[in-house]
RNA sequence: GCGCCUGUAGCUCAACCGGAUAGAGCAUCGGCCUUCUAAGCCGAGGGUUGCAGGUUCGAUUCCUGUCGGGCGCACCA
């Protein structure tokens, strides 16, 4: 930016010794403060131990002869308050920018900051055990906005899902099936109330009628539930006997198709979400592979580990964790951690520069053994970055409801789209803050859903789509005719939508593209609604026409960075 | 008990890593369609930024304490 280099040399040649300039532009509060404005001179204030307003005179004296500033794009330079330096612009200014939208269309925004730096983002990443809900929403829309916005930025981001399939919570979801076939068979088997309990288990289950039919029948009264008084004992002993019974062979396909059944679910939920992952990382893969016990092995060879009560131990204290941490139990499984550390080392062994997780904000607590891990075996822990997402507290009708995968209790992903749209629910996840706490009344957001935001953006846009369709905007404008204080405000505004995608892409905040679209939109509106765009005067109009094409590039622009369409009508 | 997050208008949330007069939406009240899309616009009311101290030119932002909310503290994943 123009003014950013301005001061920056001027600032060196004034006070050559100070290094780490830390100036920020910014737009000011009120119109009266100009079209920008820098606090620089409060900020150096103190390193130089004059007064921040003989600073500011400083520098707007470099800036100008006798009142009058040097540089053509800038009309006065204002000292204000304190000593912030407010600069007001000439229209010429504002040109270059709507001929960079005019020659660049969707590109304009794009930087290459990242210079094809290849990022790893994994995120979702929800355990395969039943079909997304809401409460999955807010992390896959965040996930794929940041994606959207770094790949703007020039990284090269590759999405991944990290597919929990060698848990336990599998084998559970294998019985779970397994005792639902044997019910569409007619037997009544012992149903634990801790199994998964959804519709789409049972549908499962047909699928395997349909493919295997009576073969993996077993009376089940063989097996004692009566003799387990606790519940987790009962179901692993439960699983244990499914396995015995029927087999390998049989229990293998039971498996194999609950998760492919699962998978398939998520993936085409995601994909008419707008989210399509570069790759789906299977768990098992690092056991079958051999990279689980590779890992570990690089970890004992670091020499930040031990054995302990038959157990397994990485000392991850050392690295500032509240405790050591198994990645071996005395029954000889790996436990989750370690083929998580395995999963994280094989991410960094594909030549990632930096790895990127959007968690749950209940992982937390998982972070600084993750971390630990990696600096034992030499890595710089800041490489792995952990977003965490705060939970959507999901109410109906004024109550809280709770949401159980286990249980069969969850309000769908999919029941949300096709209530309020896959626009509205894409906006509606990143509008805010991810790391803030959201309500998310359900009942609200159907019977509000004309209320959405997203209309109101989506709306300017059809709005500046239609009048240009009626009138293209000329090749040639005059932009020193936009004289209005609208108009001045939505050239000024305009101007800041470069900086804006790229803080929400670099500080992984989306939101703030939000309000920032949000905010023009208000602006747009306001003028739409008091200015008439098509009038006789040809200048005016042709001036007025590239600010609304200007605008309409950027709406365009950035509901698709959102994965919100920007529709010409509506 | 320890750790992380959090507390801003009646409700849901912003506030550009310490800057100027803390902003939107919803809700409430009052106006605007013979004019390019009223899913819009204009106006009004609504605040001691949980509370108490501290740091400095300046604090919603940083520090300490305190109160309230969420989450985590497994040889589960």
């Amino acid at each position: 930016m123009i003014l950013f280099t301005l001061l920056q040399t001027t600032i060196n040649q004034l006070y050559p010794d100070l290094s780490m300039l830390d100036i920020r532009i910014s737009r000011p509060t009120h119109a009266q403060f100009g079209d920008y404005s820098s606090n620089i001179a409060l900020i150096l204030a103190k390193t130089l131990g004059k007064s921040p307003r003989d600073i500011a005179t400083a520098i707007r004296n470099a800036l100008t002869v006798q009142d009058e500033p040097t540089s053509p794009l800038i009309e006065k330079i204002d000292i204000a308050g304190p000593g912030h330096l407010n600069f007001f612009m000439r229209p010429a200014f504002y040109q270059h920018i709507l001929t960079d939208i005019q020659q660049q269309q969707a590109h304009y925004g794009r930087q290459n900051i990242g210079q094809g730096e290849r990022w790893h983002l994994e995120y979702v990443s929800a355990n395969p055990t039943g079909p997304l809900h809401v409460g999955h929403g807010r992390g896959a829309a965040y996930g794929a906005t940041v994606a959207t916005l770094l790949k703007h930025m020039g990284y090269e981001v590759t999405q991944e899902y990290y597919v929990n399939d060698a848990g336990r919570q599998i084998n559970i979801l294998t019985l779970s099936v397994w005792l639902r076939y044997l019910q569409l068979h007619g037997l009544t088997p012992f149903f634990p109330d801790n199994v998964y309990q959804g519709e789409y288990i049972i549908d499962i289950a047909k699928q395997l009628q349909n493919s295997h039919g009576e073969s993996l029948v077993v009376n089940t009264s063989r097996f004692a539930h009566e003799s387990f008084s606790d519940s987790d004992a009962l179901l692993d002993a439960y699983i244990a006997f499914c396995q015995t019974s029927i087999g390998a062979a049989g229990y293998q396909p039971i498996k194999a198709a609950a998760l492919r059944s699962i998978l398939d679910d998520i993936r085409l939920d995601l994909a008419e979400f707008g989210i399509v992952f570069n790759q789906w990382f299977s768990e098992q893969s690092l056991l079958d592979g051999g990279a689980l016990p590779q890992a570990i092995q690089a970890l004992e060879n670091s020499g930040h580990t031990y054995h302990q009560d038959n157990a397994f131990w990485f000392r991850s204290t050392t690295f500032g964790d509240d405790k050591d941490r198994v990645l071996v139990r005395d029954n000889g499984q790996p436990t989750y951690f370690a083929s998580d550390v395995a999963y994280h080392l094989h991410k960094l062994n594909r030549g990632f520069t930096r790895l990127i997780n959007i968690w749950g904000s209940d992982h937390h607590g998982y972070i600084p053994r993750l971390k630990a891990a990696l600096q034992a075996l030499g890595y710089d822990p800041a490489i792995l970055q952990v977003e965490l997402v705060q939970f959507a507290n999901l109410f109906q009708d004024g109550e809280r409801l709770s949401m159980s995968t286990r249980s069969g209790e969850f309000v769908t992903l999919r029941t949300l789209r096709e209530d309020v749209g896959r626009d509205a629910a894409r906006f509606y996840y990143v509008m805010r803050r991810c790391d803030q706490h959201m309500d998310f009344d359900l009942s609200l957001a159907k019977s509000q859903s004309k209320d959405n935001p997203v209309y109101y953006l989506q709306y300017a846009h059809a709005r500046l789509s239609s009048v240009l369709s009626r009138n293209a905007a000329a090749e040639q404008a005059d932009i020193s005719l936009l004289t209005s204080a609208e108009e001045r405000s939505l050239l000024n505004h305009l101007s800041e939508y470069n900086d804006v995608v790229m803080r929400s892409a670099l500080q992984f905040e989306p939101h703030l593209l939000v309000q920032f679209l949000h905010n023009l939109a208000g602006d747009f509106h306001s003028y739409y609604n008091a200015t008439k765009i098509l009038v006789d005067d040809v200048g005016v109009r042709d001036a007025r026409l590239a600010l609304a094409s200007a605008l309409q590039c950027i709406f365009n622009n950035g509901l698709t960075l959102l994965g919100v369409s920007a529709p010409e009508q509506m």
